[in-house]
DNA sequence: CTTGTTGCAAAGGATTTGCACGGCT
DNA sequence: AGCCGTGCAAATCCTTTGCAACAAG
């Protein structure tokens, strides 16, 4: 169970929306991608199986998975927006690389215990929250160790 | 000491750059706002101080002051830039409401501590965070306490 | 049938950039 | 004089929206 596309198809049902052949293959896209996708890339890919999808309609669709629990908005820092799917993914912070961009997603239960105690200290519900970590990875330590 | 404008007027010396009625009244309006401003804010309260600034001169001071060390940017999730003062200012995160847009800042050590340990045990150095705390305050709260 | 959906292109909003003029140094 | 900085407007970049044709329920 939790089929992300079984779970679309009751979120479009439940909402009044309607099941397109657009909106499943780029759900089918974005969620085979295994990686943070632009729109711009996801735009790319689904184009490269249906020609007949325009890039209004991946923003729309991407906002639709995010209301419906199937993706998740990211913001790294460029100014441009990036998925990732969240249904039956743990959640999870990011730590970036600012020199090659590589990310690595990562856990703290410390972390995330800590969060909700302070938000609650202030009297607000929590509903999210972004961590994000910016660094210089291994690989792009500024003394060549290579 | 740690008086902003000079270490403005020194970092823009090192730099090779000059300095310029404009963009002390900048930044001067920057200090005193008291609160974080978007661009557009900003540019509109030099504006009512000194009528010949134009906003590619604000954009262009707020890089500039980020890179000082005397502006952090912050994006709490709305599209639009967002700068605060950081000199001498301790490092801090934002908890934010989705509802009315108030924001507190905080600082929680521990979860400071934690993101470092996590970064090195990823190899990273880390050269900066952002947590951002998503919520509703008390004030927001749907069922009306008022 | 009724209403949501789509692709296209135009519109928008925030930020950047080109350029000629003006001002430090 | 030389060079950086400025204002203005045009240009970009990403994202949203209007619209007429189209398709799902």
């Amino acid at each position: 169970m939790a089929d992300p596309h079984q779970v679309f198809t009751q979120y479009i049902a439940e909402s009044g929306l309607k099941n397109t052949p657009q909106r499943h293959t780029i759900l089918e896209v974005f969620l085979s991608a295994g990686k943070h996708l632009s729109t711009e890339e996801l735009y790319t890919e689904v184009r490269a199986i249906e020609k007949n999808v325009g890039q209004a309609t991946v923003y729309r669709t991407l906002k639709l998975l995010c209301e419906a629990g199937l993706a998740k908005e990211l913001h790294f820092g460029d100014g441009i927006a990036r998925y990732e799917p969240s249904l039956g993914i743990a959640h999870h912070d990011h730590l970036i690389c600012t020199v090659c961009h590589k990310n690595i997603e990562f856990l703290d239960n410390t972390i995330e215990q800590l969060q909700n105690e302070l938000a609650s200290r202030h009297g607000f519900t929590l509903t999210s929250h972004r961590l994000y970590l910016y660094g210089v990875c291994a690989d792009c330590q500024p003394k060549g160790n290579r």
